[in-house]
DNA sequence: TCTGGGGTCCTAGGACCC
DNA sequence: TCTGGGGTCCTAGGACCC
């Protein structure tokens, strides 16, 4: 005798964390709630908040202790501040202004003055990140994990999940987050990944959406082409050239039609978004493609004027991306590098080794044989490197082992030469 | 007032091998 | 003399996402 198994209607769910790391720095900060608060600005180091405290109120002890207790009035403004970067999140308050994530900081200044800049603080939001998820999986466990905000939670087979179409679980998951946190999020459940992602936007902060494939017509056929997750800026603007502007405007199109102007593959899946159509899987488990680090500089700098800059800034993302490597036990056998000029212009250069490496040397000798390749006219904004084609330290082929000697000799001769001076003094580099 | 940093996936051409 | 395809790897660029 078998069981009989139950019709269950798939159910995922899409959590979306409200104002992320501006929430987050709202509970270090509570005196800051309530007001515009914008979390960026690129590198710059604030003003040490305590130092300035105890300049401005010299008549009390003021400790780590006590941040919670620093007037406003010391936190410092968006407007005193001069230089690159783009905000990562605002505020609710600071969003009524206009103010939104990736927006110039010098834009952000204009449109609100007076809001409080705050630097990024990653640890604090990875460790809030850790937390949530680890609260959401604890109650549902097929969790894919899309960045730090943001997850995927399979809700099909959980106890509770197909109540209410998933209200009642959403509620308990958002409820145990707040409780434990502090934080609130917005959770949008559907039959799947693409539309669970624009339920969840559909009533926050602090909601839940649920949306059944009956409710496509009503509700995801008025919405813009680029709600869509997958529609970006420019397939936006080709789809208005053909006067295309809603979801249901897209539906209406003839499957030939699409995959015509927009590709075979890119054209069949944008005919099935609007339809409500995605089998995509929640992903549990995935292993990195590649490691990168980039960093734009304070002022563009000149291959030949600014040398010596560029060559320390060369070697230091060499280093840490050999390091990033490391602690995560991985190796890797494509290096890269990327270049920004300051006319926006990027470009990439690649290199594929004959073995795999996580070391700094190697890496900096490997992207230094692509800087070689590019034609430098303009001054550069950003300067990247990265380390592709990766796999686990384990499991990668061994250059000392008998039976890869081809590999072995690669390994030897691709070492850089030692020097006495400093292993990374390289003359023909920039 | 120009536009961060970390990723993934796709395309398209060329080399090279069978 | 003319004429194959398929498969895989590599490289460069670009769209998109958080």
């Amino acid at each position: 005798m078998v069981a009989q198994t139950p019709a269950l209607m798939r159910r995922i769910a899409h959590l979306d964390m409200d104002a992320f790391y501006a929430s987050v720095e709202l509970l270090r900060y509570p005196q800051l709630k309530g007001l515009p608060v914008v979390i960026g600005g690129g590198r710059r180091r604030e003003d040490d908040l305590l130092a300035q405290v105890r300049q401005r109120y010299p008549d009390r002890e003021w400790g780590i202790e006590h941040l919670a207790e620093i007037p406003v009035d010391v936190f410092p403004r968006i407007a005193g501040y001069s230089g690159r970067g783009v905000i990562t999140t605002a505020t609710y308050a600071a969003r009524a202004f206009g103010v939104g994530s990736a927006m110039g900081v010098m834009k952000a200044a204009q449109l609100c003055p007076q809001a409080i800049l705050l630097p990024v603080d990653f640890e604090q939001y990875r460790h809030y990140s850790r937390l949530f998820k680890s609260i959401v999986r604890d109650i549902a466990p097929v969790v894919e994990d899309r960045g730090v905000d943001e997850i995927y939670i399979d809700f099909t087979h959980v106890p509770g999940g197909q109540r209410e179409g998933g209200r009642v679980l959403a509620r308990l998951i958002q409820k145990c987050i707040t409780d434990a946190t502090g934080l609130t999020c917005s959770i949008g459940v559907a039959p799947n990944k693409l539309l669970a992602k624009m339920a969840s936007e559909m009533n926050k902060p602090n909601g839940i959406s649920i949306l059944f494939i009956d409710d496509l017509t009503e509700k995801i056929w008025p919405l813009a082409c680029r709600k869509i997750n997958g529609i970006g800026p420019k397939a936006e603007a080709k789809l208005k050239t053909h006067g295309i502007h809603t979801i249901g405007e897209l539906a209406a199109c003839e499957r030939d039609g699409l995959t015509k102007h927009f590709g075979k593959s890119y054209g069949a899946w944008l005919f099935d978004a609007a339809h409500g159509v995605d089998d995509r899987p929640v992903v549990t488990e995935s292993e990195p493609v590649s490691m990168s680090r980039e960093t734009t500089f304070e002022k563009d700098l000149h291959v030949q004027h600014d040398r010596a800059a560029l060559g320390d800034i060369f070697t230091r993302l060499c280093q840490q991306v050999a390091a990033d490597l490391q602690r995560k036990g991985y190796v890797g056998k494509t290096i890269g590098i990327k270049l920004r000029f300051d006319n926006f212009q990027s470009v990439t250069r690649d290199n594929t080794l004959a073995f795999f490496t996580a070391d700094p040397l190697a890496i900096r000798q490997a992207a230094g044989q692509c800087l070689k390749r590019i034609e430098f006219k303009r001054r550069i904004r950003l300067l990247g490197v990265r380390v592709g084609s990766l796999v686990k330290a384990a499991d990668a082929p061994s250059p000392t082992s008998t039976s890869e000697k081809s590999l072995s000799s690669a390994f030897v001769v691709q070492e850089p030469p030692p020097s006495k001076d400093s292993p990374y003094e390289q003359a023909d580099l920039f």
